[in-house]
DNA sequence: CAATTGGTTATAAATTTTTTATGAATTATA
DNA sequence: TATAATTCATAAAAAATTTATAACCAATTG
């Protein structure tokens, strides 16, 4: 399951929460619905399905406590994840939402970054089947969960950073990604290395998996090629 | 959009980080304007319209908390990127100035590369637009994100600049790019070139695709043609 | 402490990009 | 029309950029 196919449902009667909160979440690539109620909440939440719904705590209509217990009570939203907003020290409120069936809070008020790998956290679970699929390319296999490399009939094990590069790479054969988008990917864009760092990752690729794989796009990028 | 036409306006009250940061993201070749509080700030961004807003929170006449909070409230410069410089362990100013409608911060001390990598990072989505799309017309087609030209079913890596000038004179076939045009657009408007490096690309080209394909027009420039 | 990993650096190699020089084509002009 | 002046085409050389690779270092792991 790619980020985009994680929906991730909305819910605060605060316009201005809304609006933050989507940006930072869709920027991260997921997909974002909002709701302003409870009411509004158990809605959308029956139509789209979310993995994830963050709600408010006080809303006016229905409270969301009240409508986390709905959702609980729907057999298809079983696997939603459903986390609470709450004003830091509200802890009574904290003891009531667990109660009605909430997995998380996320105080107010929010920080981006806290928020955000809150959401990665939450959905892990989520990603995992997505990360367990195999990536099958002719004789190429990536197994994610055992984290190795079939090649043919030999199994490779790859360091961590070479497997995360092959793996982006190989995830999308024949597009060339730039060296930024690489670094953005698995370094993460926060990380400083060297110019030469994935020059090194890929001639150490080339030599297990073989030079004619990895093609070079001179002033771009590297690709993956079957 | 060029690095060049991406403007960030930089607001600080002290001359030295002005100094250092704009020089930083000037030699990464963003377009950077600079204010020193808050008001002056809010002034210069509804001239120049950046697409990102880099500026400290504590300033005198107007901190940069309340200056976000105008600026958020302009219609055109809704889509502009806000974040902030906070010294870190300042924990507040974060959550302040969330709900004043940042979207990022930039702890202090400074490090040159983890602010161009964060700049870079926020303004992907900006850059994200013109990326991805295949033009088509008979039987070439550019893909861009493969980086690579089908000629019929042959296909053809081009070097980046043949491939970026291709892909501007076919992104509108018939018309005329003058000389100056194609400069601007591919050299960028301060890179100096000798007279005649567009047409020994143009050559390049003429060998790979077809010498029909490119139609000079004397005294102003080249052209496309299907 | 030995082995592995992740990363850097220096240098070589490859490729791209630009310049240069010369001739050809076109346009302007006497 | 002949001549001069522009402008472009082209090949080849030169310069600049970018990548490949080996060797090395630091951090981590067991």
């Amino acid at each position: 399951m790619k980020k985009k196919d994680i929906t991730i449902l909305l819910v605060d009667d605060e316009p201005d929460i809304l609006e933050i909160v989507k940006y930072n979440l869709t920027t991260e690539g997921y997909t974002v619905e909002t709701a302003e109620n409870g009411l509004e909440a158990i809605d959308k939440a029956k139509q789209i399905k979310p993995q994830l719904i963050i709600m408010d705590v006080m809303m006016p209509k229905m409270d969301g406590m009240e409508a986390c217990e709905n959702i609980r009570n729907i057999p298809e939203l079983s696997e939603t994840v459903i986390t609470f907003l709450t004003a830091r020290g509200e802890d009574y409120s904290q003891m009531a939402g667990f109660e009605a069936g909430a997995d998380d809070y996320i105080t107010k008020p929010i920080k981006p970054k806290v928020l955000v790998s809150k959401v990665k956290a939450l959905l892990r679970r989520f990603k995992k089947e997505a990360e367990n699929d195999k990536i099958k390319l002719g004789n190429l296999t990536i197994n994610r969960e055992e984290y190795k490399i079939m090649l043919g009939k030999k199994e490779l094990i790859l360091p961590r950073k070479e497997f995360e590069l092959l793996a982006l790479l190989a995830s999308k054969p024949g597009k060339v990604f730039k060296r930024e988008e690489i670094l953005d990917n698995i370094w993460g864009n926060d990380v400083i290395v060297g110019g030469r760092t994935i020059d090194v990752h890929i001639r150490k690729l080339r030599e297990k998996i073989g030079d004619d794989r990895f093609k070079t796009v001179k002033g771009v990028g590297y690709k993956f090629v079957v």
